[in-house]
DNA sequence: CTATGTGCAAATCCTTTGCATCAAC
DNA sequence: GTTGATGCAAAGGATTTGCACATAG
C-alpha cells in the first residue's frame, strides 16, 4: 500500500471532477487543469485519475467508443450514453434497486458476484428535441 | 447500407463464435480461424467481427482491461468477469428481468433509453475453490 | 465486369512507463 | 534526506485504415 503525498495537481484534478456534471475524458480533464497548471502533462493526469479511481475518490467509466470517462461522484449510480451526441449523463436509479440487481445476479451465478457496471444507451433530451 | 457478399473467412469466424462458450478476444478468434485460413490477417478478423456486431450476428463486450470480447450469442444476456482469472461467463438472467431494468431506466431518465449493457464482477466457481 | 472482401503494413488512438528532476514530509 | 510526484518523451497495446490484388455475384 503506497503512502500518499499531497500534490497541487491532484487536488486540482479532484476539484475539477467534483465540480462538473460532465463525465470528462482524461484529455478533457487535461485541458481544463492545464489552465491552472500550464505545464501539467497528460501522463500526470492519467496517473492521478487512475490513482483517484483506485482509492475510491473517482469512478472510471469504460465506454465502447473513444476513451474512458471519469466521474467524481462515487456512490454507485448508472449512466446513459446518448447515441446521437455521445454525451454521458447520470441516471438517478435508487441504490436499493442497484443493490437488488447485484443480489439477483449473485443468486443466479455459480460463483460470487460482488459488483457491476451498467451503461444505458439511448437519446438525451436535447437530441430528442432536435429530431422533431 | 452496404451489400453483403459471402466470404469463407467471415463464415469461419461466425462458426467459431457460434461454437464456443468462451468469450474470445479478437486475437483469440484470429488464432483459431488461422488454423483454417493460415493467411488470414488480424485486420480481416477485426473487420468481420465489427461487421457481425453491426448486423446483429454477434455482440461486442467492452471490458475495462485488455481487449474487447466477442460473443456469438445474440439474445440479450449478461456476463460476469472473474476478477481472479479474467474469464468471462454468461449469467442466466431472464429476458423479462433484463427488459424490466431497461423500462425502469427509461421511466427515470429525461430522454429515451433503448438498451443497456451490464458487466458483473466477481469470482468464478473455479477460483472460489482454489482460494480455500 | 463491378462491388465487396482480403492481406499486408502503416497509421491512429488511448494509455502507460522510464527517467531525471522537483516537491512534500 | 527519503520518498513520492511531475514533466517529458518514448513505448505500448488494441484497433483501424489505405492500397493493390483477389473473389463473389
Amino acid at each position: 500500500m503506497a503512502n500518499l503525498k499531497y500534490s497541487r495537481q491532484r487536488a486540482s484534478i479532484k476539484e475539477y471532477l467534483a465540480g462538473t456534471v460532465e463525465h470528462p475524458t482524461a484529455d478533457t480533464v487535461y485541458m481544463h487543469v492545464k489552465e491552472e497548471f500550464p505545464n501539467i502533462s497528460l501522463g500526470t493526469v492519467y496517473r492521478n485519475l487512475n490513482l483517484l479511481a483506485d482509492i475510491g475518490d473517482a469512478v472510471k467509466i469504460t465506454t465502447p467508443d473513444g476513451g474512458d470517462r471519469f466521474d467524481g461522484r462515487t456512490e454507485p449510480h448508472y449512466h446513459v450514453v446518448c447515441c446521437s451526441c455521445g454525451k454521458v449523463e447520470d441516471l438517478e436509479m435508487s441504490s436499493e434497486e442497484i443493490a437488488s440487481i447485484n443480489n439477483a445476479a449473485d443468486s443466479i451465478f455459480d460463483g460470487k458476484v460482488t459488483s457491476h457496471t451498467t451503461l444505458f444507451y439511448g437519446t438525451c433530451k436535447d437530441c430528442l428535441e432536435k429530431e422533431k
